[in-house]
DNA sequence: GTCGCTCCAGT
RNA sequence: UGAACUGGAGCGAC
């Protein structure tokens, strides 16, 4: 038998109770076998004794995932694989097991589906390097990554720190456990299915060593999930750096880059995880700000019949939400313009037509857009854009400075906000 | 401090 | 009804 501790670790009951929890908050849909959240805890009583001792002995045999076709922003399709509720609770406990041991392994500059990491630290990383002048970037997306992962290659690296045979058995069982297409098993010989809780992990254990290659090579990069950008100081280098990349991806990795996201170019001209640099300051893409305008212009327009209560609370918890994300971005400029734009569009739609109480609508701009930019970018509440940014000034900027100036505290600011985003029950329609 | 839920963003 | 990972904001219960 050659069960070692790998294996128990996966299946101690700790492990599986917080992998079901995990899958069971997630809400997902079925699998091809139609147990659904809800059913399950009564499918595991009865199939959990069998199931146990085929993954202990090896034997177990993953089911397919379900095909779902949803659509990318770019206009292609994104092929989702979802396994069937065990599976996810399996494949859960497996990934809790391996990420405490792969992911000290990890690059400092790879960010995507690590815990403690986010795209805010990737960003930041390049915008380091292009302020120590390296403003060049070669920027590499890769085609269908998950649905391309090689299987022979992933094992390999997979063996070099997975002592236990049964377990590197079984994720290679679920590597290769098929889709289900209409009425038939198809079964599959490439890719990591985009829905296995086990997938994130094994991506980064791929690219890692993409990652180590590139420490090796001495580059500054960042990367997250398959979406990369090496920094360097001139164009010249850039085309270098991309031409071995590539061949370094297909060769070793069998990875295929994606010729349409993929471009050498002065990182102000590029687009990563949402955002560019600009003159060493980070911006948010001008299509993303389209793409909250547009949303904005949605959830104030007249054709949506629903009440005034929840109409504000969806329009405070998508402009709050957003700016949690955007609003690390450092060019100013924007913001006072974004934040006029929406004072225009409320009073446009709806202060005159509508008739909202004034009082109604100036808690809804002090909800998410006045203060918070105001908070991130060291001015007052009251709109003084032009201020210095400087680090002392944001130091100075607590509690404390709001109530010299003889504004309201942070902290009634946000209460009087939060009366108007998050009621304890959500408002009707 | 530990869980539960609603959102938002990136991939 | 479209899975997963990660980060964040908020609310709620012990
Ligand atoms: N909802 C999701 N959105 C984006 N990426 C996801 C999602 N779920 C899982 N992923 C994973 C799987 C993708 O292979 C990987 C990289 O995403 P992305 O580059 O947008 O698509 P892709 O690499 O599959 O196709 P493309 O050829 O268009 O680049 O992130
Ligand atoms: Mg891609």
């Amino acid at each position: 038998m050659e069960t070692t501790e790998w294996m128990t670790a996966v299946l101690a009951s700790d492990n599986l109770r917080s992998a079901w929890k995990r899958v069971k908050a997630n809400k997902g849909a079925q699998g091809i076998d139609g147990v659904t959240i809800e059913d399950f805890p009564a499918h595991l009583r009865a199939h959990w004794g069998d199931i146990r001792r085929q993954l202990e002995t090896g034997r177990y045999r993953p089911s397919a995932v379900r095909r779902v076709e949803i659509p990318k922003d770019d206009g292609g399709k994104r092929l989702l694989g979802i396994p069937t509720v065990m599976d996810r609770v399996i494949q859960q406990a497996i990934a809790q097991v391996l990420t405490p041991i792969f992911d000290p392994s990890f690059s400092a500059s790879s960010f995507g589906f690590r815990p403690g990491r986010n795209a805010h630290q990737a960003i930041r990383q390049v915008q380091r390097h292009v302020k120590d002048g390296y403003a060049m970037a070669v920027d590499i997306d890769l085609a269908k990554f998950f649905d391309t992962v090689n299987h022979d290659v992933l094992m390999k690296i997979l063996g070099r720190t997975i002592r236990d045979k049964a377990l590197l058995a079984l994720i290679g069982r679920y590597l290769r456990a098929g889709v289900q297409v209409g009425e038939h098993i198809e079964p599959n010989d490439i890719g990591t299915p985009q829905g296995g809780p086990l997938s994130p992990l094994l991506a980064n254990i791929l690219l890692n060593e993409l990652d180590h290659e590139l420490e090796r090579r001495g580059h500054r990069f960042a990367r997250y999930a398959d979406d990369m950008v090496v920094l360097v100081k001139s164009r010249r280098a850039g085309e270098r750096v991309m031409q071995s990349l590539t061949r370094y991806l297909e060769g070793r990795l069998k990875l295929k880059r994606n010729p349409a996201k993929s471009k050498v170019a002065k990182m102000s001209e590029c687009g990563f995880l949402g955002f560019t640099i600009i003159r060493g300051k980070i911006r948010w893409l001008e299509k993303k700000l389209e793409a909250f305008k547009h949303r904005v212009r949605e959830l104030t327009g007249r054709s949506w019949g629903v009440s005034m209560e929840y109409r504000l609370h969806k329009l405070g918890q998508y402009v709050r939400g957003w700016l949690g994300y955007f609003g690390i971005s450092e060019y100013y400029r924007p913001i006072p313009e974004l934040d006029e734009w929406i004072r225009r569009r409320i009073r446009m739609c709806h202060w005159k037509q509508w008739r909202w109480p004034r009082t109604k609508i100036n808690r809804l701009l002090a909800l998410g857009v006045s203060l918070k930019t105001a908070i991130q970018h060291g001015t007052s509440s009251k709109s003084c854009w032009h201020m210095a940014r400087t680090p002392a000034m944001q130091q100075a900027l607590n509690n404390d400075w709001f109530l010299a100036q003889g504004l309201p505290s942070i902290k009634t600011l946000w209460c009087q906000a939060q009366g108007y985003s998050s009621s304890p029950s959500e408002p009707t329609r």
